[in-house]
DNA sequence: TCAAAAATGTTACGTTATCACATATCATAA
DNA sequence: TTATGATATGTGATAACGTAACATTTTTGA
């Protein structure tokens, strides 16, 4: 995903890129609150900042909302065009971590109940609990 | 879905029929707290005697929770064995109406993922946003 | 019958999210 | 230079969702 001239206006918009830094150094979604308290010595002080950022951020298409946790990762970069796909996020109940992956057969599973349904369905992301391997591994 | 013994003894516990009453009767997904408000009458004082009561509910597979809307719907009783199954529900975000469908090609591409990602996933709730076909006629 | 277990009542608090309004910053026009 | 408007940011209050912890009541089973 490359840096076009709107990223880095972006990028200078307040904690968007110390938010940015956090997600990727992480790899764990960050609550709104889990950011606040990572930026507080940044100069953060109230959930509004963070939520502002986050807002411009998901816009952007550099991160995504885990509808479900109510947490943030960034995007991987790979291959979609910002605003205009299903995204599925692998959530590990056990250690947290979560994982965007590509997929077709679930964007043409739904494209297909929103046609029988006559249901219009916008891009989203879904959130998809359970176990990842390396916790499936610890646990034996 | 019939009644059985077990149906018998939870609907005796506090709450849970006229949960599933009002749940009935509405055709929108309710919150706890929309809940609450209506169960005022019977006796209802605290948000934790409604949650008591979803939970035994959800357990049941007598009605499902939807996760990003943080609300709850009767299960309307179609061919699933109550713990099993991937649920998809369609959320109008124009009237809050929800359905609840029937789909085997989510519940397929998701074992799918599963697998290629060695990543256990247990029955869940799916809750996909969009606008229904009745909000698409009014709209034009 | 009586002790243990389960269910229920109740208070308090934690977490997530947004509203509403104040203030600051910056570009452009008068 | 000053005024004006647009946009971004700061900040307090509060709404909405959820649960921990403990008290009390009811049910269960030896």
């Amino acid at each position: 995903m490359k840096q076009t001239p709107s990223d880095t206006k972006l990028l200078s918009a307040k904690f968007t890129s110390d938010i940015l830094e956090v997600l990727n150094k992480q790899n764990k979604p960050q609550s709104a609150y889990d950011l606040l308290e990572s930026l507080r010595d940044k100069g953060a002080k109230a959930p509004m900042q963070i939520y502002r950022a986050l807002e411009k951020l998901e816009t952007a298409g550099l991160i995504h909302k885990l509808p479900k946790s109510n947490s943030w990762i960034a995007c991987d970069g790979h291959s979609h065009d910002a605003p205009k796909d299903m995204f599925v996020i692998l959530s590990c109940t056990s250690c947290g971590s979560a994982i965007e992956i590509e997929d077709t057969t679930i964007a043409k599973a739904l494209a297909n109940i929103s046609d029988r349904q006559s249901f219009d369905m916008p891009s989203q992301t879904i959130e998809v609990d359970g176990v990842c391997q390396p916790c499936k591994d610890k646990d034996q």
